[in-house]
DNA sequence: TAGATTGTTAATCGATTAACAATC
DNA sequence: TAGATTGTTAATCGATTAACAATC
């Protein structure tokens, strides 16, 4: 819908997610890349590159894994060897580099370009999603929104389409990756309708779990589920 | 702050979370709750109770593990297994009965009573979440929402206090659990803050890991991540 | 009883951690 | 060189799955 300035991100080649018997690797990345890490590896990865945005901030120039590995939160060596997944990185005796560590963790994950996403889905959670601006700072813009019935009042400055323009947009757009909202009983069939229409990652907020094809990935959040599992742990 | 409808809870006994070296278990738990369910079987129980709840509805009233494995997005066996650890439930040759089934989830996961939440830092996606009706949906309640500067527009019909008020609000409320929202430079002073003023679980939004007692339950939240890691395998 | 399905044990798998040789 | 710290291997740990005896 609107321009961004950074270059959108025109890739191919779609991976799954946790699906009961697949291994929990990513097999064939493109040029540069490791070839398979695993996915909790991924993450944490992000986590890294997070810590070592404040370091840079901070004019720090080399760290050791047990430094950045106490801020983050993880055991040293599990931090090498996350890192020893993206090839050799640090220096023996001396430690990371912080910018060359950021800027290769960035290249990996794939930060350079500003990535599109859907939101689809624009009630209660959508709305709230739509004018948070945590995505755009991340690299994420929202360019476009669905709901079944759009609300008169528009939360953010994204106009919320109705639904039956998706599959236009996304298409037109060549959009990969879509933030899911809708009610339970709706998540499948509009889940579908999206892998459909080409979408190849689902951020899923609906309280439903998405049985959609290996190629699909999906990542869940459910913030109900994160508080009761919280409250049980808090006695 | 607003008196609701279903009882609070006021319970004791804090426990801990992914800390580098505990292992992932909870020992101690109030009479008529198994001693020890791993931290993961916690949160698939919170997804079966889900499922539950569509059958309950569906008026459906046995089921076999392989029914609600196959709806839950999880192996049979694992089911079972997850099951086995809340007491011998199912009958064999049989299933399980879905609302007898249901119940005894609920009651495990305490979903009885009402429970009181806190938010702190009402930033941009800190009022997305106090407008989220959701957590009231499945039984939380946000009963007070601080921030260094309250906006002026409330998002919901709570007020947004100013933060030094937080201490005896949670003294005085006996609020166990918080929702954390501040930006990442001030999560740490933010949850420290509240662990001392008595908060036993926090749920943080913050892009920052919390270093806290292992006696306090975190979980973590953060969206930009959650995208990051869906954009790296959707490809 | 025969058929079905649980609860549980044993086997597998994957992820984390400890330890250390390589090397800066 | 001596000291430090990585990258990596081997050991540990925990979680998932397969298989089956118990039993409804």
């Amino acid at each position: 819908m609107t321009s961004p300035s950074r270059p959108r991100n025109g890739s191919s080649r779609p991976s799954s997610e946790k699906s009961a018997r697949t291994p929990k690797r990513v097999a064939g990345m493109a040029a540069g890349t490791p070839s398979d890490i695993p996915k909790k590896t991924v993450y944490r990865l992000s986590l890294y590159l997070r810590c070592l945005g404040l370091m840079v901030a901070n004019r720090e120039s080399i760290v050791s894994s047990a430094a950045l590995a106490s801020v983050a939160g993880v055991q040293p060596a599990q931090l090498r060897r996350d890192l020893a997944a993206c090839g050799p990185l640090g220096k023996r005796g001396t430690g990371y580099e912080v910018v060359l560590l950021r800027n290769r963790l960035e290249e990996i994950l794939r930060r350079a370009s500003l990535q599109a996403v859907i939101l689809v889905g624009a009630g209660n959670l959508g709305q709230a999603l739509l004018s948070y601006k945590g995505f755009a700072r991340e690299g994420f813009e929202i360019v476009a929104a669905f709901d079944q019935r759009p609300p008169k009042t528009r939360a953010g400055k994204i106009p919320v389409q109705t639904m039956s323009r998706m599959l236009p947009v996304i298409t037109k757009g060549g959009i990969r990756m879509a933030i899911l909202c809708v009610p339970g009983a709706a998540a499948q069939r509009v889940a579908d309708q999206l892998v459909e229409a080409g979408i190849h990652a689902i951020l899923n907020f609906s309280p439903t779990v998405l049985h959609l094809p290996e190629t699909v990935a999906v990542n869940h959040v459910n913030l109900a589920i994160e508080l009761e599992n919280l409250s049980y742990f808090a006695r």
